[in-house]
DNA sequence: CGATTCTTTGAAAACAGTCAATCTGTGTGG
DNA sequence: CCACACAGATTGACTGTTTTCAAAGAATCG
């Protein structure tokens, strides 16, 4: 499982096989079943998580007990409560697996150490919030400006892998309007 | 002017006089008049930008003509186009003054040069970084979860500064209604 | 004062949410 | 292998919300 790790972090950022063993030492790997969760509201989240296999979700429980899909996550992206992570404080939030899963989880003073025995690293992981980051932004421009139609069409063209594996009304959750409508909205483009 | 960034610094990080001095001797005091573009869609964002003083917006012009606001910022917000920074690409955004503002500029080479000098800096920036992150998860959580009253009661909570001083069709932008929406909402609020 | 910018209002049309019912495909246990 | 349950998708009818357009009313500024 580690094997697919190497190689996503080499295809980014070359490392040498000592680093390489430095990461391993402090790697879980851990399989999740379908519907298990990884971080449940309540729990505070300790663990950077990375996808090798499958596919989540993070989500949020409103008071009225709606499912709110703050992000997916599949093959070689990262998983994890970055509030609850950074605060130490209880995550709002949820993650379980919609997919039976392969991840690889390190603990949080495990990688902070990484990022400073290994600047590549570090330097790797802070080029990717800040893409993470202006990901966001442009979400939020969206959110602000495009019709449900637009939002749909983007989502199906930026994110075919997920579209392709996700029940349509978690993408109706994750774009913030009702299975129902998505639903019309689809029969409409055809 | 250079003293209230000064300021800013040494409360949240407090640094010696001679960092304090290797800040000072990169950054660029401007002044700005209301209405004055800080960034123009189409440059590249070469500067972070401190605001010492006033007020501003970043926002993006859509197809049709329409002006949608993504952040707002104040006294002591930075302000700039993450992405136009990072990749070096030109801007699809705007950033102008909506009051008179000074604020102070730093080129993106000295900047990093200033967050390797000066770990403490650098450490500092990464904070401010992750936290407006979570902030833009924050707010798309309640722009998929929150009726429009709700987003427009959080942002009077959260940002009572901003609403004290932009005018409503601004605040309308921001959080994706028409000017129309939101003056019938406070109506109906009071 | 006049011009500009901002806010409010009304009425019609477009859009989205809710509820209830039905349809589809999948997989499980008897 | 079939019957059944279950999760997901679709549809219709209705309700509620938001946009749009047009007009008019405040507020602000030079």
């Amino acid at each position: 499982m580690f094997l697919k790790f190497n190689q996503y972090l080499n295809e980014r950022s070359d490392m040498t096989a000592d680093e390489m063993n430095a990461i391993r030492a402090v790697s879980i790997e851990k399989k999740l079943r379908k519907k298990q969760y990884l971080l449940q509201q309540g729990d505070v989240c300790h663990h950077n998580c990375f996808i090798v296999k499958g596919c989540m979700r993070l989500y949020r429980v409103s008071e009225d007990g709606a499912e709110h899909i703050l992000r997916f996550g599949v093959e070689n992206w990262w998983m994890s409560d970055q509030e609850s992570y950074r605060t130490g404080n209880p995550s709002k939030n949820n993650i379980d697996a919609l997919e039976n899963c392969e991840v690889i989880l390190i603990d949080k003073s495990d990688f902070s150490q990484l990022k400073i025995d290994i600047p590549k690293f570090g330097c790797f992981i802070e080029k990717l919030k800040a893409r993470s980051f202006d990901a966001s932004q442009n979400r939020i421009l969206s959110h602000i400006s495009d019709t449900t139609e637009v939002k749909y069409q983007n989502f199906i063209t930026f994110f075919p892998d997920i579209f392709n594996r996700v029940p349509l009304h978690m993408i109706a959750s994750y774009l913030g309007v009702s299975r129902e409508t998505l639903s019309r909205i689809r029969k409409n483009i055809r």
